[in-house]
DNA sequence: TGTCGCGAACACATTGTTTC
DNA sequence: GAAACAATGTGTTCGCGACA
């Protein structure tokens, strides 16, 4: 099948001319143009698979978006708060906003290796056809983000891997509130009101974990 | 046993209002 | 004018029953 498809694809009448058939020539990877309407293998071919893997790159992160009915907890999948009604709800703690870019790269790439490529493609420059990381703006961690905000874009609920622990960042360094709202509306990071109940979430947990600290050595004498 | 569809519950984002 | 708080709309999640 890889030798037919590059014989059909590199077939030199495969190709509309540029001036004899502009708009032949203009569907190549047309993601709406119908496919029965090129006559050329070679723009429908890459029409094709522009549908194929746009529809590809839909259920990949819509795959990553959802939740896991049953299992171990899920970091991408953790609540900011709860009032105990809900069942099997994930609620934030500490360790939950401990991350590094690397470890969430790594992460994106062991879960969907298509995705990762195909932000890699979007992103990566390229030397003589070989991806390079430059120094300044390192593709990977640009990718980190972009695979994050599809995926909260995708699920509001699933921002646990990068959004709850920027927002919360942006709280700690005292950004102004219309810097986190942009944010949010980018899809980088989770609301202010979401990020500040995470906060008290987590707060009321730790004071309610010192007093019981506090109790035990009472009980103890100590 | 797994999938689908439905309605209710829930957590969240957004927007408006109040307070300082 | 900015931050904090409250109200409201939205859309995901959950639980359940029906069905294959």
């Amino acid at each position: 099948m890889a030798d037919v498809i590059e014989l059909f694809y590199n077939h030199h009448k495969s190709r509309p001319s540029k001036k004899k058939a502009p708009d032949q020539f203009a569907a190549a990877f047309s993601p709406t143009k119908p496919l029965h309407e090129i006559r050329y293998a070679r723009p429908c071919l890459s029409g094709w698979a522009t549908r194929l893997v746009g529809d590809h790159a839909y259920f990949r992160v819509g795959k990553m978006a959802r939740k896991k009915r049953a299992g171990e907890r899920s970091r991408r999948h953790i609540r900011a708060t709860k009032n105990g009604r809900a069942k099997n709800t994930n609620v934030v703690e500490w360790e939950d906003v401990e991350f590094t870019m690397e470890d969430l790269a790594n992460l994106y790439k062991e879960e969907d290796e298509f995705l990762w490529y195909f932000t890699e493609c979007c992103a990566a420059p390229r030397k003589k056809g070989k991806v390079v990381v430059k120094k300044t703006r390192p593709h990977p961690v640009i990718q980190v983000g972009a695979i994050s905000s599809f995926i909260t874009s995708r699920n509001q609920y699933a921002s646990g891997d990068l959004g709850l622990p920027l927002g919360i960042w942006l709280f700690a360094c005292q950004a102004h509130v219309d810097v986190e709202r942009v944010f949010c509306r980018f899809g980088y990071s989770v609301s202010d009101s979401t990020a500040r109940a995470a906060l008290n979430t987590l707060t009321d947990a730790s004071l309610n974990d010192l007093k019981k600290q506090v109790r035990d050595a009472i009980d103890r004498g100590e």
